[in-house]
DNA sequence: GTTCTCACTTGTCCTATACTTGTCTATGCG
DNA sequence: CGCATAGACAAGTATAGGACAAGTGAGAAC
């Protein structure tokens, strides 16, 4: 009986993947590792890693290593993606709407983040079938902002319509009471709770280029944050805890 | 197991920073200082001093030295901590009160999740610096639960007493509508928003063990999550966002 | 008081080494 | 032809060690 060592050895590291010998976000051994550890060839071993990682299991860097990719589904929406997309993705038909264009001088609290200067302020409200579902201010830096134009926004969002590679974010939620304008765009009576969600997003070189906030009613939406095993993860999962008073 | 040492000082540093060990505004050793102490060239060092910074921890002048982030509530843990931790790593005073300490019949969103049979259900508040800060209601399924005492539970978080070794949690984060309970306890008018967040701990074996429901009065509390550069993170933050219609 | 100097700090660049994955070729075996 | 071994090279990363510029702060000199 002949036996295919590659898929031997995939099934051997799916096993200890799997059985928590390595936990969600740590190096694998190197493949020279491997390569002894199973007597292997090179190109063996890699067939099986790339079989695991066609599985969504492990992933690597070039240059850094293989490690253990995280939960799919948590992989897929864990980036910083849009809300539209992980609508798209559950099936959820969304729609943009722009109520509001215009270059304006920023409220101190974008200013702090921007820096001084003139911001596009975009004001949108997002429907996802038919029912408003989050109302959303955006700003963004004048210069960035130059090529924009309202019927690109609506039908866009803002990362893929800046010029810039993106960086990261900084995210914070909270809870408050709808403003009116919250209660006439979302459709909820004034007071009810909203989640408030203010966004900084960084370009690659680590400056804010846009500010947004966010407000979703409260009865339709909630975040949900995976906390990873504590000592076991390289990435710290990045949820703190904030006092505002 | 593989390392990468830039990661390991930077957990160090994390937490020595978020152990008050450098107090909010203190400066930190000099790099050079912290080559010798941890034996490492000062690119290391500061690629974890950076990766600190990025967390929002720390920060830096030239010519002047690293210390401490400013806002002193920001420097929490990040990891899978209790919010008593948090508190106290900013010098806040915290305190636990136990409302109610009882076995009970689980609700059914708590029974979908541990499973049936009877659970342990603590109600408790936070203080923080004597003000209500947190109104908790932790289940625990009854076998796990039988050694402890109502003083324990007030004495020491849940994460301490269990005998078995955490594996991660899932939190889910909301807003709501004071109920009269929450009003009462957290000193707050009936209806004004709060955030509730609903966590599922889970042991090392994957299987629930705690479930517990935290609402935090919305003017007081807020939460942060840094979401990383997408290509760069090897473990994804797994911040997902949810529609519960 | 003001100014200057000097020690010390971070910011930014460089070179160099070792190690990693990505990709390719050549070869043997059934 | 698929599977395996062996090797070579490119590209990326981690770390060490160094050099220099620029900012800070304290004390000396005036």
């Amino acid at each position: 009986m002949r036996t295919i060592r590659y898929n031997e050895i995939a099934a051997d590291l799916r096993r200890r993947v799997g059985g928590g010998e390595f936990a969600a976000g740590r190096l694998l051994p190197s493949e020279a590792d491997l390569t002894t550890a199973y007597g292997a060839s090179r190109v063996t071993i890699r067939r099986a890693l790339d079989l695991l990682r066609s599985e969504g299991l492990v992933d690597s860097r070039q240059g850094f290593g293989w490690f253990v990719a995280a939960d799919p589904l948590r992989q897929a929406l864990g980036r910083l993606g849009t809300i539209e997309d992980q609508l798209d993705a559950s099936g959820v038909r969304a729609e943009r709407r722009v109520l509001d264009f215009a270059f304006v001088e920023p409220p101190a609290t974008v200013a702090d983040v921007l820096g001084p200067g003139k911001v596009l302020q975009v004001r949108r409200v997002n429907l996802a079938d038919g029912q408003p579902f989050a109302r959303i201010t955006v700003w963004c830096p004048e210069d960035l902002a130059e090529e924009l134009s309202r019927a690109e926004v609506e039908r866009s969002p803002f990362y893929e319509l800046l010029p810039v590679s993106l960086g990261g974010a900084t995210q914070t939620i909270g809870a408050a009471a709808a403003s009116p304008e919250d209660a006439a765009v979302l459709l909820i009576p004034v007071g009810s709770p909203v989640l408030r969600c203010l966004r900084v997003t960084k370009a690659a070189d680590g400056t804010a280029i846009l500010v947004s906030e966010h407000i979703f009613p409260a009865h339709r939406t909630e975040f949900v944050i995976d906390l990873p095993r504590p000592e076991r993860s390289i990435a710290p999962s990045g949820i703190r805890f904030v006092d505002e008073a």
